[in-house]
DNA sequence: TATGAATGAGATTTCATTCAT
DNA sequence: GATGAATGAAATCTCATTCAT
């Protein structure tokens, strides 16, 4: 019919977001209708493409949404004054952090980069190392510094990328575990795979 | 048309094991289509049908091969007479060998468990988690014995078998590294992660 | 939002006319979208509807509005005085002229009738049996008075139509042939089609 | 479900043809759905697929057939030993005769044009110049032999065809004119356009 | 007078699957 | 063992239209 009283586009731009996201993250981009979206939303299917312009862009909508934020808060807590230890910890711990209160943005932004068509995947992959870059650049800054044991700084990164990352493949949150805690056991785990131990914390 | 001379029953279960495998890994089991595979092994659509009963227990038998194949190759190069770091070490080198070589069946089976319905989930999460007990109890047996320092062996397990299986994210044979070499480093990580040093390798 | 400063529904009412007319003409009425119109016109699709009452009053008051405006053209073109064959070569090139100056509301006048309504259909064809009928009053007139070689003054009506209105198939402004050149070649060819000469052009 | 006892490829093929030719010459291509065809068909809209690969592709076979069978046709009737003359109302003949039993394919190759996507319209462009070039040879052979007196080729073949072709307008099988007589009357009245009698027939 | 949000219907197309041959 | 023809359901997306603001 027309527009509900009180219907409001942003309420409903938020709440797409919202479900899709839960949905894209669940089942897989590629199992997800449309009409399954509309539905958790509580909309006709058509109303969607009020907000994006296919199914295609509505995922590059919420994995861009992700990675700037994930970007912009990263460049809020980073510390230029941090030595390389200091900084890989407060890296692992921020990547910890970050990521395991955002399971589903993470889980899609990761996962469904293979839907993309190539122009959208160029575009997201170009935030995607640019994330990369920033654990690329403390392990090469602790190498030369002869602080890391750590023959390749990509390799390494990558490596533990896929370690911290790995939280949110078992992370419950009210599970046995603290968040605080579990950011203490990867960092330790993490100082470590380059050849360091945190201070204080060799009872990990 | 009837059966084409020298069409053969075994040579095109074969081409649909490999077809679908590599489909469903590029592009995730919901994208592809049976016709999408049917076209891949040369066949019509209605052909995949003398082999798998239906699109689901496709996957189911793909990914049921792959786990039962992983579980016998690792029975047979583990070694009882393994101190707990000597068969961590194993552990690391034999999943990197393994895993390595065959990343299309890692991919589905750890990615498409969300598209099993609830009865062939359960079948195939008692083998996925057969293999993840293999770690754990070497974990656990470093652990009892204080050799390795290790709070938690269902979480280092996690973060051990996350980090692992994180090199085929990466690897391309041909690559800069051989595969040698990143058992090597993958092997001192996973050692140090839990406290020990490998010995005669402190310059990885 | 409210009435933009400076709009005016005058000349918004002309924009939807002249917009819908190309993209009729050019794409044919089932195949433009009310959304096209409005991207032509700047508008959002609903303000269409403070104009025609749904899409197919649009193609109504479009057709309405030039079979009346031709009608009304002829009337103050023709001349009482006029003997059959100047009669014919008045309306020769009376239509030529004035059709080749719109081909769009030409175009969708003979075109869309089929995507009227039985209602609407009647009602257009009314005007349009009203124009041919001027063509067919000439040729009987001269059928009677022995000056055309006219067999069926219906059917030669319907062929002098064809041709002429034919014209607007292959015009560009512009091109080759002047618009007054073209109206001594069809009004020539017009003529002899029932038997006759135009005066000082057997040349053409 | 599957196919059906006594289903027939060929019948199918030839009925879709049929309909849609019908269904797009009655209503225009944009206003005629795949469903409408399938119901008219007999089948669902699916095994449409299976004969066209989409809609855009059915009304390039359909254009497609029937140009290709229109010079084929011709071929058949020209005749190399015609004066200009007897070529002319041959062909004029033949035109009437052809396109009159053939209204839907005559109507959608001329008018569909426009619904025709870049590349398909090249193709079918080629096709229909090829027929006007027929036309075109014939009167130019004519005026250089000084037997037409047709000043500009290309107009007149183009007022001709739009002349012919338009009897499809208002013909209809068992109206008051025999098709022989509707021959004769165009085949006079296209003669007479480059100002030549056929003879015996001034009577006409 | 016009917008912005939405609807309900329907468009084209694809899908897994079936089964006579 | 495999094809070729078809189904019934569902996918993505577009459409004309409505109406609170």
């Amino acid at each position: 019919m027309a527009r509900l009283a009180g219907s409001d586009g942003e309420t409903t731009a938020k709440a797409i977001r919202a479900q899709s996201l839960a949905l894209f993250a669940r089942h897989g981009y590629a199992a997800v209708s449309m009409r399954m979206i509309a539905d958790a939303v509580g909309v006709q299917p058509g109303a969607l493409y009020q907000y994006h312009s296919n199914k295609q862009q509505l995922l590059v909508d919420l994995m861009r949404g992700h990675l700037e934020a994930l970007l912009r808060a990263w460049r809020e807590e980073e510390d230029a004054a941090d030595s390389p230890v200091q900084a890989l910890e407060r890296f692992a711990r921020f990547h910890i952090r970050y990521h395991i209160t955002r399971p589903d943005d993470v889980f899609i932004s990761y996962m469904e980069l293979r839907a993309l068509e190539p122009d959208e995947f160029r575009a997201i992959e170009v935030l995607r190392k640019s994330y990369e870059g920033v654990l690329k650049a403390i392990l090469e800054a602790g190498r030369v510094q002869n602080i890391f044991s750590c023959e390749d700084p990509h390799v390494s990164a990558m490596a533990i990328l896929a370690m911290l990352t790995g939280v949110n493949s078992w992370y419950r949150s009210g599970g046995r575990l603290s968040q605080a805690k579990i950011e203490d056991i990867y960092a330790v785990m993490v100082a470590r795979s380059v050849g360091c131990e945190l201070e204080g914390r060799s009872d990990v």
